[in-house]
DNA sequence: TTGGAATGTCAACAAAGCTGACGTATTGTT
DNA sequence: AACAATACGTCAGCTTTGTTGACATTCCAA
């Protein structure tokens, strides 16, 4: 550690180096892996995994939502996530209703069933983010969203930006 | 959103609402999507999956690191990460070499292939962390670091922070 | 010397991604 | 009216990466 009388300050370019561009690889790394780690707990009592858990949360998010605007999102194939579809449609925990302007398109939704659930998890990985949140304080959560937002794709930064907006300003 | 003339202010609760939470969520989400699109761009001309990247990356990070050791970091089964190992050892990119106090345990290095392709993908995946870094500047650094150390399991915390320590003071 | 730890292997399987092909209904365009 | 494009669903087959369970080998340590 340099010794030089000066903080690690806003003016120096020590965050840069490759050792501190490694440490936060890693931070990521063992970070998602506690990120996810309770709804995975959760769902591997229950026949679903973490494919499904993604979707019900983005149903969530945006009621009524098509299937092809769900798949921009999840950056999954349109197979792939109608595996899923079709699990949770049958299990009585999305609703898939026919467009009505475009009756090509359907519109999912949560059914009551599929709300709790989709509560549930996020309720379990919301108690680990604040509790993240609480220790390091709204300070360091600024920088954590602000540096996860420059590490996005651009489509996924909309995608993203357009959620934050709604709520945040 | 509250209108109460007080900014979102280090003393104020606000970033723990079920909103601010649910944002950092989808952060985490989004972010991790970009944060290892680079390197498995790489690997799919490689024949080579995320799981033999995270092989490689904490191989170079620990030379002589045990199979058991490397266990516990990646927190899969042996028969998963033997999979793995057997096709970089097989390929001339990783050597297991006998223990010499212990000659139950194998010793794992990288060759001079292995640690070419570790920092091809360690490159690609820094080129967009540095940028993320500099473009959040080092106080959001020091609050993502912050964050995200919050987040993980006590035994990821040990391994992360032992990491840390070796360059960090 | 015996028990347990570390390693490795075989087999079988599951979750979740992928490609390619095809069918159907609907919508938009010419 | 004909044709092309879009949205969705599905079948078949494949890959990666994870899982259990069973079992063998080697070797340290009590």
């Amino acid at each position: 550690m340099p010794q030089t009388g000066q903080p690690q300050s806003a003016n120096s370019l020590l965050f840069l180096t490759d050792e501190q561009v490694r440490i936060g690889i890693e931070a990521m790394f063992f970070a998602y892996r506690g990120f996810t780690s309770d709804p995975d707990r959760i769902l591997s009592n229950k026949a679903y995994g973490r494919a499904h858990h993604r979707a019900v949360h983005f149903i969530q998010r945006s009621p009524g939502t098509t299937v092809n605007n769900l798949l921009n999102i999840l950056g999954v194939t349109k197979q792939s996530l109608n595996r899923v579809l079709r699990t949770l449609i049958a299990d009585g925990l999305v609703s898939s209703t026919v467009g009505r302007a475009d009756k090509r398109e359907r519109h999912l939704h949560l059914t009551e069933a599929g709300a709790a659930l989709e509560r549930e998890l996020s309720d379990a990985q919301g108690v680990r983010m604040r509790s993240a949140y609480r220790k390091a304080g709204p300070e360091a959560v600024a920088g954590f969203r602000a540096v996860l937002e420059a590490m996005m794709d651009e489509d996924m930064r909309r995608q993203y930006s357009a959620m934050k907006d709604m709520t945040d300003g």
